[in-house]
DNA sequence: ATGAATGCAAAGGTTTTGCACCCCC
DNA sequence: GGGGGTGCAAAACCTTTGCATTCAT
């Protein structure tokens, strides 16, 4: 339902080089559950690796799925338990609405992109502009404010260049 | 709970000149209307009245307690029903989310205007930036698409200039 | 051992839907 | 008159929570 495919076209932004960053997301959790006094169980570390192993946006709903599938001894409770964890950890973040009006989650990768959703097509890309990203830094600081982070979604089609 | 206001400063963009468009939103809906065959009801009309004069952004269950108030009879289901309605008629349209998840609302209005949530004070604040728009435009067209609308959500911080 | 985490089931909350009745066009 | 609209209640979903049990540290 929901994927990241190239719409007839590359996209615009290649994943990190590697694929994995210098700390694999063990070792950050690792380190974030020990200064909180959390555990590592086995449910955790599973749920774990298989939302880090989304390579763009999913759902919970989605992730419940794919954890029942592999792991059917793992309760959805647990599921959404654990993604609140991983999202405090900040290796998971809350990103864009689908358009259904569900929450979404992706991997916090070091670099931001934006996204086109393309109403052609349905599907979602990423991009990165430094131009954009600029003109938004300026006119923020401008405003007084101290920008942390941004959502920026742009609803676009793809499919009027070709008729 | 969710309001925009001068957390501390002025709005950026002031509202529309007249408060409202040339064209009733009366008006559009009723040509929307006739143009799909559906018809104008009595709890249509009060519901958008209702939903149209909110300023800014609202959720659904905050919509149905105000119908409620004013209008006893009219039902939970047909304010989302008409709601749905009122986005396919242009005259609604979903926005930013809410932290906790819900989904919002707001007037459809001819200028488009981007967000800022204040993470010192939980206020959203809007904006316009011809630069940010002119980039983005400039950045879309170049990756083959063509920008229908866009949901631009900055998270930033007003508090810290004052410490 | 002890506090955190889990599974289960129940509760909570939001949104949708089926259906009989109503009413706008 | 007929098809869209509504109210009501039930259903369908998604997400959270209480509690007894299990488990990591």
């Amino acid at each position: 339902m929901l994927k990241t495919a190239p719409c007839g076209r590359k996209k615009v932004q290649e994943p990190a080089p590697t694929g994995e960053s210098l700390d694999s997301w063990e070792t950050i959790l690792t380190v974030f559950l020990r200064e909180k006094s959390l555990r590592l169980t086995d449910q955790r570390r599973k749920i774990a690796s298989i939302a880090l192993s989304h390579d763009s946006h999913f759902e919970i709903q989605e992730l419940v799925r794919e954890v029942r599938k592999s792991h059917p001894e793992i309760s959805p409770a647990t599921v959404y338990r654990n993604v609140k964890t991983l999202c405090e950890a900040g290796l998971l973040q809350e990103t864009l609405e689908s358009r259904s009006g569900v929450t979404l989650y992706e991997r916090t990768e070091s670099e931001h992109h934006d996204h086109i959703v393309c109403l052609d097509c349905g599907l979602i890309f990423e991009f990165h502009n430094a131009a954009i990203e600029k003109a938004q830094t300026k006119a923020i600081r401008a405003m007084g404010f101290f920008e942390t982070r941004h959502q920026h979604v742009i609803y676009a089609k793809c499919d009027l260049i070709k008729k």
